[in-house]
DNA sequence: GACAAGTTCAAACGTTTGTTTAATATGACC
DNA sequence: GGTCATATTAAACAAACGTTTGAACTTGTC
């Protein structure tokens, strides 16, 4: 069946066990019976459930890092007659979620990587090191560039509400099966957008850049009726 | 030192340490030497761990959605002449945020639920029965009022993208110390807003109200230049 | 002071946890 | 075919987990 190495099928059965649960609500024992490998390679393989983790982490960062640079690139060199603040949220979050849907495990790495940032513990570290930092440099640039009248606060809190919302969208994905099972029998049902992940996708990519289009208007340029 | 009850202060004790590290990574001995209680006094008042998270929950959700629902009872009453539409984007937020402040263990309680609307496991039943639903059902209906020419999808979108945003900065408030500490020595810093929690809280409310309003108008009358 | 209900306590219960060990299997090279 | 490093395995380890037990201790009532 499974033809992979050992330790590419503990990476992903650990990636979807950490995503779904959380790091201590997943044992490797857990881990090891999803990879159908014995409990010891992970040991092996890894030194240790903590460093599981972080390379869980870690496979995921570079590439990420890669993709959202360069589509930052792009904005940067985009002439000024094209509208590049909104080409800059859309590739900002077009890039964490499309290329979460192209790639294999890649919607398991965003949400493992939502949950990190909510919940910083075992691998905040390199996760700041090696993908925060340098995107967020690049994206403070960019806005300063595109919004010259912003403050830095606002820059600051413009850019948190924008990660905040496919953070959380990216949870819901993941979560609202359960929830809707955990629901009570007369309770209201869930957000519904879009039966495959391909639609859920686009629209929370579409939603998401016009509302924070709006929302940095209206910091920015609001207040002038 | 402590004359609180035995209940209440593992109640306390517990919201703390539930909201800090999550249900999984909290042991019931954890709790009861915060609390300076007897280990057997949590199955002896609360019949085991997960019921006690149970309890923690339950304790803030009827206070919460009291508040919440007068808050937008006073939206509802406004006259149409009032910027209704902002004044339930901010009672929605405020409410949520400033309870945190005023009431003893607020702030833990939003961050308690935030972990629990993005993680939903051992209380979202009770969370979703007890509050999210009866204030989910007064908003979509003023929001209704509001934004006649929004469809159902653009409510529900908009009403995520504006939870999104507060749960994120909550989390944020009390993740961003731990973050800083395992930060690298050379890595840039984290968002400071504000020194003590209320200048945090007031400028929380006061961006995220204004930049949903921006977003709400963007995606409700956007599109026409 | 004696009884009863409610509460706290130290100790132990059986599981499950992450990790380690030592033996075995596998595959490449000479 | 023998040799060696790499990889996998079953078994065991101590530690930590949630829970239970039964005795000791309060507290209120007569």
């Amino acid at each position: 069946m499974s033809e992979s190495s050992t330790r590419t099928r503990l990476l992903d059965a650990a990636e979807i066990l950490f995503a779904r649960k959380g790091y201590d609500s997943v044992s490797i024992r857990e881990i090891a019976g999803e990879a159908d490998v014995n409990l010891a390679a992970i040991n092996y393989h890894f030194q240790g459930k903590r460093n599981l983790y972080v390379e869980v982490l870690r496979r995921r960062l570079s590439p990420k890092r890669e993709k959202l640079l360069a589509a930052l690139d792009e904005v940067e060199a985009a002439g000024a007659d094209q509208p590049r603040l909104e080409m800059l949220i859309r590739a900002f979050v077009g890039t964490h979620l499309e290329d979460a849907l192209n790639m294999p495990g890649g919607l398991m790495g965003l949400h493992l990587m939502s949950r990190e940032m909510s919940e910083p513990r075992h691998g905040a570290r390199v996760l700041l090191e090696e993908l925060i930092g340098p995107v967020r440099t690049k994206m403070r640039g960019l806005f300063r560039e595109l919004l010259p009248e912003a403050g830095e606060t606002q820059v600051q809190m413009i850019t948190m509400s924008l990660v905040a919302q496919f953070v959380y969208y990216a949870m819901y994905w993941f979560n609202h099966r359960a929830m809707q099972e955990n629901l009570p029998e007369g309770a209201a049902s869930f957000v519904s957008l879009g039966e495959s992940s391909e639609d859920y996708i686009a629209n929370v990519i579409e939603h998401v850049t016009r509302f924070t289009l709006g929302g940095v208007r209206e910091i920015i340029e609001g207040g002038r009726t």
